[in-house]
DNA sequence: ATCAACTTTGACCATCCAGTCAAGAAGCAT
DNA sequence: ATGCTTCTTGACTGGATGGTCAAAGTTGAT
């Protein structure tokens, strides 16, 4: 009569790597992709556990005796996609060339949204809805790496390497500008549909909007 | 023992309009309006028509005699933005002075945002879900659009009077700078929490941003 | 081979939610 | 006031959906 362990339970308290078997490894990485595709295709409300088993190609009571919960499973989502979101913009080097460094870093913002479409459209649902599950993760760490490089810029501006213009401005519109094509890809390829990718054309348009506005 | 007639009801084939009482039209206004506020705050699924009710103050069943369902109010809602929609990009006149005209277009489609940021979200859930209720808006009436202006503004970079830059980028960039700034407000005020509204300071930013990208 | 732990699932439950209905309330033209 | 039409709603229904459970199947260390 041992109580039935769910594998990713843990006993409250002490957060400890679950130590996964095998088939647990397999089996989480096979649902959380099948999720991310449910997910980003349809909102956290949109998708249905039963969508996301029939992806997995998992029954829904094994979906959810590897995660305790669709809300864990989105959570769990989020989480690895917050982790790797902001390294490009943590890869900017202070001491780089400032104008190389900022397109450098839009093209890496750009290959992002074009590698991984799902998570780009799964991180705008989240912010379009409020950003209510990471709300803590913007206030904290993305607001001080923001604030960390908008300092950064502007002393850049001020010492006259790059052209005056508002750091705050200047990321939010090298965010809007790489994830449109990843988040609007449906409008774009209904309005081009020549059969090319959304982002045809994208990398040398921008090239050259960003090259002029930061040419002091 | 007549039938009921719904208000909305059309009966098959003719599409004249309801003549509408004065109590129809104050009510589906109520209710389209409580309607935008939720569906662009949780997205179509996300929504549920108690939701809509109690924000506008009606029962449940009460919706349903004003409109035949949930779809319903959803596409009301979307048709008669789309009918709005296009208006800042036709407004852009092809007599008048090349840059002036695109960053008037960029300025209505920014003033659009933060008037309408409820439109936008609305637009942009639909758009992330693959633009499914609005595919053929897209691919007939925007389409077209897109394409007369694209032509005109690819005329006048070929007669030197802006800067060669490719037409469709263009104007996917200035839908991307403006709106993003209404669907993605609740990052920008977590990120800058001085009580702004998101929109502070990118009239200036993107003014600077088109000069500088525009002039020959 | 054996057995305990791990994995899988059919059947089921509770809740949510869009939509219905019939009966009652409010408007309004006369 | 009268009587017809338009509005309104409490109570309900059926289907979808997140989640449970007990029993059956599988794995792997010994």
């Amino acid at each position: 009569m041992t109580a039935p362990r769910k594998p990713t339970a843990q006993k409250h308290g002490t957060a400890k790597k679950p130590a996964r078997s095998r088939i647990q490894t397999r089996n989480r990485q096979i649902i959380l992709e099948a999720a991310l595709e449910v997910f980003s295709n349809n909102g956290f409300r949109g998708a249905t556990l039963d969508q996301i088993a029939v992806q997995a190609g998992l029954s829904k009571p094994n979906l959810l005796y590897y995660f305790d919960s669709k809300e864990a499973i989105h959570r769990d989502l989020l989480t690895r996609l917050l982790d790797t979101w902001l390294d490009p913009l943590r890869m900017l080097d202070p001491r780089g060339d400032p104008q190389t460094e900022i397109l450098a870093y839009m093209r890496r913002k750009l290959d992002m949204s074009r590698a991984y479409p799902r998570e780009s459209r799964l991180f705008a649902n989240e912010i379009l809805q409020g950003a209510p599950r990471i709300e803590t993760f913007i206030r904290t760490e993305l607001r001080l790496l923001v604030d960390e490089k908008a300092c950064l810029f502007q002393a850049w501006a001020d010492a006259g390497r790059i052209a005056r213009v508002d750091p705050y401005h200047l990321i939010f519109s090298i965010w809007a500008m790489t994830q449109h094509y990843a988040d609007f890809a449906a409008q774009i390829d209904m309005i081009r549909d020549d059969g090319q990718e959304p982002h045809a054309g994208a990398e040398a348009f921008l090239e050259h909007l960003y090259t002029r506005l930061l040419t002091p």
